[in-house]
DNA sequence: CGTTGAGTTGACCATCGTCAACAGGAGTGG
DNA sequence: CCACTCCTGTTGACGATGGTCAACTCAACG
């Protein structure tokens, strides 16, 4: 629950964006239970509550870029982010889409590996670093709960990297959908519809493919009818047919 | 230095091997200053000689296989590790190679989430689960050197994305052979010299190649005097040419 | 000295990228 | 309100990169 809201400027050196805040309840946060905030106790919530903000931002608003000094970590609470890293001639990889209940921020490092920005108008809680990486450092159960994040991120990005390494178009888009899906039902459970909040742009550069073969590949599997092509979203039809294609 | 050598049977719903055992001496190991070893002060070392046991893996020896319980850690002290997982039908894909220094089971949970494999003859150090989560959950600092691996391990795997998902064959060979002379100048400075411990088969699967791509780029580059290839390893002669096709 | 496995090279082909045209919807301004 | 532009997405034609299949070399090893 919203209990204030301004506008305010982050120190200078800080981060790509000016952030917008108000304060913050967990006790009527619908991500808590699904987050790493989880890890603290009822009445250790007070603490967080204190050093935590809540913050909107725009669809395509950058959050942070590569680079950047690290001055805030967050927790999703609504909406969807990318995360992307570029080349010098202009080539895009997504590294991965944040939804509801993800932490960004598992890096405790001096600066950002990769840029942050919002896909669709999106809500976080803003943790800043001093009084995060305090909290962290009184609470072990805290940091292993971030450690634990961390395996579970670096086993997405083996599972990222299988997609790019071995498979085909028609695979990657498979396993696509069904990642999204997994993803989806655990925060809220829309059936074998999956809501597509990112661009065609976006699915090309996270699975390592064109926009255009994007595009094909998803009217071929409709046209399979193992999905079909709804606004801003997939229908799954064909659920079997699309795991064995992301199987292999 | 090793004060004592058996052959001993690991519990039976252990890992896919058996481990050849034998005592530690942290102070005359080579690597303990690039290890998370170095996470603890030199009081705290004859804990951490107590729960440790050199082992020995011939080359192509597994280690563990995916899905395995997890009953060890290990610090690789010589020799090259591959990780990777298969697909139902075959298609391999190599997440990685460890190298020494590199600390192997980051990922606390329950289970492999992918198999390592000794690439040539090698020797780690090993570490039994409970001892060793024993002496993390007493040692903060130690919990925090894990976690920053993992924050280095996920940039790794970004990069490695990037280069499977946005790069060409040329491109990606590239930034292989100089992300490996990176991280082997880091322990021994062998110049320009790249050792490629490993077959053109693990490097097809790590860079998702075939093994017959990688054999042609690797003689294009050499045509071009970018490199000269030479048994079990590369001379990199124009670094700077590598660097603008790694860069994009 | 034969066998085996790793690596190289060539010929051919499929998948996916490139370039281009077009459709439809949202936002903007007259 | 309509016309206009802009942006996203779709579809088609063509071509290049890299995969497939096959032959061959060479070193290691029994």
């Amino acid at each position: 629950m919203i209990l204030d809201s301004s506008v305010a400027q982050t120190a200078s050196d800080g981060e790509s964006c000016v952030y917008r805040k108000a304060g913050v309840d967990c006790d009527s946060c619908h991500v808590r239970t699904i987050s790493v905030c989880d890890a603290l106790r009822p009445d250790e919530r007070p603490q967080l509550e204190g050093v935590a903000q809540r913050t909107r931002f725009a669809a395509k608003e950058t959050i942070f870029l590569e680079g950047d000094r690290t001055g805030s970590f967050f927790n999703i609470t609504s909406g969807a982010v990318r995360l992307y890293r570029l080349f010098r001639d202009g080539r895009r990889q997504v590294i991965g889409f944040m939804l509801p209940g993800d932490f960004l921020g598992l890096d405790l490092g001096e600066r950002r590996g990769f840029c942050a920005e919002a896909v669709e108008p999106s809500t976080v809680c803003r943790f800043s670093k001093p009084h995060f990486t305090a909290l962290v450092a009184d609470k072990p159960h805290l940091l292993q709960k971030l450690h634990r994040r961390a395996g579970r991120q670096i086993s997405l990005a083996h599972d990222h990297m299988m997609a790019l390494g071995q498979r085909s178009a028609k695979e990657r888009i498979a396993w696509f959908l069904l990642s999204l899906r997994d993803r989806q039902k655990s925060s809220s459970s829309t059936g074998a519809i999956v809501k597509l909040a990112m661009s065609r742009q976006d699915i090309a550069d996270f699975l390592g493919l064109t926009i255009e073969t994007v595009s094909r590949t998803l009217t071929l599997l409709a046209r399979e009818n193992a999905i079909a092509i709804l606004p801003k979203s997939v229908r799954l039809i064909d659920e079997r047919r699309l795991g064995q294609l992301a199987a292999g």
